[in-house]
DNA sequence: TCTGGGGTCCTAGGACCC
DNA sequence: TCTGGGGTCCTAGGACCC
């Protein structure tokens, strides 16, 4: 074993430990390259659904494409350029056989997101045969030659480094820093550009005279425990090459909240109109939690107004539970708490939260267990329905407005409306469910 | 420079109790 | 009735991430 930085603190790991952060490059594009040959070398764009630019190819970047730009705009500038609707699926399925490399080098693989993830090759060595350096680049050869496109890996004894790493050389670098590297790293970088410092920590940093990651971590660390909150102090460990954040290897199964949140154009002061936002917000999200088997005993609503600012309240479930029409009365009292008359609203948002497994709801004592059943078995229907014919082929006559608004003809066509006046006007069964 | 949607974690302050 | 300390729980809001 070798003699660590950290050896004199017998409670910490007392070796240094290697990890690897791996990181897509332009992923979503690469996903749509990999699987169509043709595309390679070309402008290739995708988030056409939304009208904005989500992911672009680094043809795209070097002709001034960014994230975010309007879909006209790279028209204008790239007539040439693919623009492609996101294909989650099929990028997800990229996503997996990512992770799945990764585990063959180790077990230790987090998920941070779709397209990157962290793996700790601590103590693998060994087992490998193979020294830290070559495990790193034999994973990110790997993945190169598997998935069909390149990814950039960052090799460091902590997370907050090895992320800094993967980003020092894009696309398809590899970057290694040992811990005697570090400083040689961080003098020449903005502490804005630090894992976990945004906006406003980057200012509160430069008040103090602190600009690079250095300036950061050579304060001492008395200094960093007076002057900042916790994620900072242990960002400070981390950028100094002690690893306090552990890889969460655990595969995500649960959550802690489910939000659906909506922005519509142009903004509306009509409440009637708002409700129906929030009421097909509050169907998706139940959609969500039913489909992972949780239950929220806290609903949040919130507006946007048009100004950016936002109007927040919650209440408590009584009664956990993860269908509309439970939710559908509580929804209504806060929406009409926080709702300003004359105020134009541009968004609307359900949170479900405080969830819980829906095998551990308890039937209250006072509620008739063949109504909750009852409501089980319509709503079983639902997700039925909306599995085999799409999403909203039921719904509730409450978020009608907002499909009415924004849904063509031949889309309309799909739906079966929930309400007295379902399939009006429709030449199609009517589907009527009252709630 | 800030598009939009989906998340997580932390902190300050108040209520309440001993 | 006032003074003070201490703990816990909850809520609102902030900040950040992809």
């Amino acid at each position: 074993m070798s003699i660590g930085l950290w050896e004199t603190s017998a409670h910490l790991r007392s070796f240094p430990r290697a990890i690897a952060h791996v990181d897509g490059d332009a992923f979503f594009a690469s996903c749509e390259t990999a699987l169509h040959p043709e595309l390679r070398g070309r402008v290739v764009i995708t988030g056409k659904e939304r009208g904005i630019v989500s992911s672009l190819s680094y043809e795209a970047k070097a002709r001034g494409v960014r994230r975010g730009m309007v879909l006209h705009e790279v028209r204008k500038i790239c007539p040439d350029a693919v623009i492609l609707s996101s294909d989650y699926e099929t990028y997800s399925l990229f996503s997996k056989r990512m992770f799945a490399i990764m585990r063959r080098f180790t077990s230790q693989v987090e998920e941070y997101g779709i397209d990157e993830g962290f793996a700790d090759l601590t103590g693998m060595q060994g087992p490998l045969h193979m020294s830290y350096e070559d495990i790193a680049r034999t994973m990110k050869r790997t993945i190169d030659t598997e998935l069909g496109f390149t990814v950039s890996v960052g090799l460091a004894p902590t997370k907050s480094l090895a992320k800094i790493a993967s980003k020092w050389q894009k696309p398809n670098g590899f970057t290694s820093v040992p811990g005697r590297a570090i400083k040689d790293y961080l003098g020449a970088l903005d502490v804005s550009k630090i894992w976990g410092v945004g906006p406003n920590t980057a200012k509160y940093m430069y008040s103090l005279g602190i600009h690079t990651a250095h300036d950061f971590i050579s304060k001492p660390f008395e200094y960093v425990a007076a002057k900042f909150n916790k994620p900072h102090q242990e960002m400070w460990h981390e950028l100094n090459g002690k690893s306090v954040w552990p890889i969460v290897a655990e595969e995500k199964t649960t959550y802690a909240s489910i939000s659906k949140t909506k922005t519509f154009t142009p903004p509306s002061n009509d409440p009637e109109y708002v409700v129906a936002q929030l009421t097909r917000n509050l169907e998706n999200a139940c959609i969500k939690a039913r489909r992972h088997g949780l239950v929220a005993r806290k609903l949040v609503v919130y507006l946007r107004t048009q100004q950016f600012e936002h109007a927040v309240m919650e209440a408590k479930i009584t009664r956990a539970s993860n269908f509309p029409h439970d939710l559908l009365p509580h929804m209504r009292t806060l929406c009409a708490k926080i709702f300003k008359r004359g105020t134009h609203y541009r968004a609307t948002g359900i949170v479900l939260a405080d969830l819980q497994s829906d095998t551990a709801i308890q039937s209250s004592l006072f509620e008739p267990a063949i109504q909750m059943e009852k409501f089980q078995r319509v709503y079983a229907a639902v997700d039925a329905l909306d599995e085999q014919f799409g999403k909203h082929t039921v719904h509730l006559g409450g978020s009608q407005k907002t499909f009415t608004h924004t849904q063509h003809a031949s889309d309309r066509t799909k739906n079966l409306f929930v309400g007295e006046n379902a399939g009006q006007h429709l030449n199609i069964p009517k589907l009527v469910v009252v709630v």
